[in-house]
DNA sequence: GTAACTAGTTACCTTTTGGTAATTGGTTAC
DNA sequence: GTAACCAATTACCAAAAGGTAACTAGTTAC
């Protein structure tokens, strides 16, 4: 591979890296994430519970997630109303990065749990 | 499967997802750990050029992952003295994570730019 | 001495992130 | 009317993250 071309692969995948952060950032998106594309819908109520994130985090996570298309807001004629959370098909296409992240975590907790 | 065993994987997920988050947090852990881990050795200068990381944060960065066994340094007996950084064995166990954000992050991005 | 290269460090500042607590507004049950 | 449930929203605050510019310190070449 000549310098050149390895100097563009590598800008591709450091900005490849930076768009997908620029998606999923922060503390909460993966994890509310995780929750949707494996576990299915949930209110509002639920995801806050679940997730331990306050209502005030939560609504704005959501919503960013909802502009990126990865999250679908259904508001349910119930009484009093619910509104129901889900992933979208373009969030499945997460999965891959979601289950690498969570295999990590717990390989990474066994290793340090281990030595210390 | 039961609700409690369904809760119980739910909360290993979450913190799963948590712990691996804790460890590459940020905008640029995961840029430096995929030149590091796919590119091979790289100096200071070298890093903050190629990155485009200013040297208060690349240095801060650099510590943290050394830090948490990631990053390797190593002092070069030259003149003026250089510093190697490299992946550590460890920080290929991240390559799954860091590739399937690679990946992601350029089909996100042809689906932007092809709808917009 | 001066400039240039190395690898950082320091001071300073702005923006972003994330958290708590209280409140809103609509509906139902008592 | 009052309490309770739902889904947020608002005001306020503290900490963390990240950026720029200037500076330190050691060595080499001129």
């Amino acid at each position: 591979m000549t310098r050149e071309s390895s100097d563009v692969a590598c800008d591709n995948v450091h900005s490849a890296i930076q768009d997908t952060l620029y998606v999923v950032n922060g503390k909460w998106k993966l994890v509310i994430l995780s929750i949707l594309v494996n576990g299915g819908i949930r209110r509002f109520g639920e995801l806050s519970r679940e997730s331990g994130i306050s209502p005030r985090i939560l609504s704005k996570e959501l919503h960013e997630l909802e502009i990126n298309q990865l999250v679908s807001r259904k508001v349910c004629d119930t009484k009093p109303v619910t509104v129901e959370y889900a992933a979208t098909e373009y969030a499945g296409t997460l999965k891959e990065v979601i289950d690498a992240m969570v295999r990590w975590g717990q390989h990474h907790r066994k290793k340090i749990t281990g030595q210390e």
